[in-house]
DNA sequence: GGCTTGATTGAGACTGAGTATCGACAACGC
DNA sequence: GCGTTGTCGATACTCAGTCTCAATCAAGCC
């Protein structure tokens, strides 16, 4: 559960309309815990019979990643799903069991890409990190061994 | 290009059954440079009338991917691709430009990964690292700017 | 070498994600 | 208010990947 104005504001100063359906979605966005994928949006929104269309959900996802709103992650499952998040570059954990994700900063990686060209000669231009566990919610919920 | 047998052998070390059409996978993937898509292989089998059926490609690599002697990953543009790899655990970089790959190890992102999970309180259960640059040979061919 | 059995095959139907097209509509600058 | 142009929903489409099923084949056993 996210305020949907931190979306609505960044969608507004950018040079992209603001419209109703975008509006929506983003509400529908704030209104999710964790990650969520196209198609639950289109869900969500047929369910609230909010008369949304699919391929506008995916354009104002489309949107949302240009902006660095959203940003597109890749599950273990190979899944697509979408993370609310800062305009800024970083990173993700998300937890396996509730969907929940957080931010990490880029600290320690740099090192180790920097690391990594160095030994193989490669220019690196561009890295994803993911990290998949259990946040400590999900863990205190755990039932003890 | 890499030799085939590695992945034949290593096929034939498991449960799986040696047959024809796994043979010729492993060929194609052999014939490949850098990393691949299941299409690029259907493409390749069709072009050499082959004979390999669309899903068996697919279950092919399944099975490879199993055997972990191939690892699917994600390119930025969203597309899963393929790459021949060995059966540890470790990363990739892959070559924008011509596609290659090479595996990386663990070691530096090993300590970053410890030092998200102090910060967050995440307990990390797998994680994923790609990176995505240009291989020293296509930095010789750039055109001086 | 032949037999049995269960894994594997190719063809093709199917599914579901994502994209392209298009006429209608609505946001925004004037 | 008006015109321009970005955006809309509907719908058709493409493409990756899966499923089903009868036919085939690898491999172990005799």
């Amino acid at each position: 559960m996210v305020d949907p104005s931190a979306l609505l504001t960044a969608l507004d100063r950018s040079a992209y309309r603001m419209t109703e359906p975008r509006r929506a979605v983003a509400q529908l966005i704030a209104d999710r815990h964790g990650h969520f994928s196209a198609a639950d949006l289109v869900g969500d929104a047929r369910s609230r019979r909010m008369g949304i269309g699919r391929a506008t959900i995916f354009r104002t996802l489309d949107v949302l990643a240009k902006l660095e709103l959203v940003e597109r992650i890749d599950l273990p499952s190979g899944e697509h799903a979408y993370v609310v998040c800062e305009p800024v570059h970083h990173h993700h954990v998300v937890c396996s069991a509730c969907g929940r994700s957080d931010d990490i900063d880029d600290a320690g990686l740099r090192a180790v890409v920097r690391d990594v060209a160095r030994r193989t000669g490669y220019r690196i231009d561009d890295h994803r990190l993911e990290l998949f566990g259990m946040c400590p919610s999900c863990q205190s919920l755990e039932v003890p061994a």
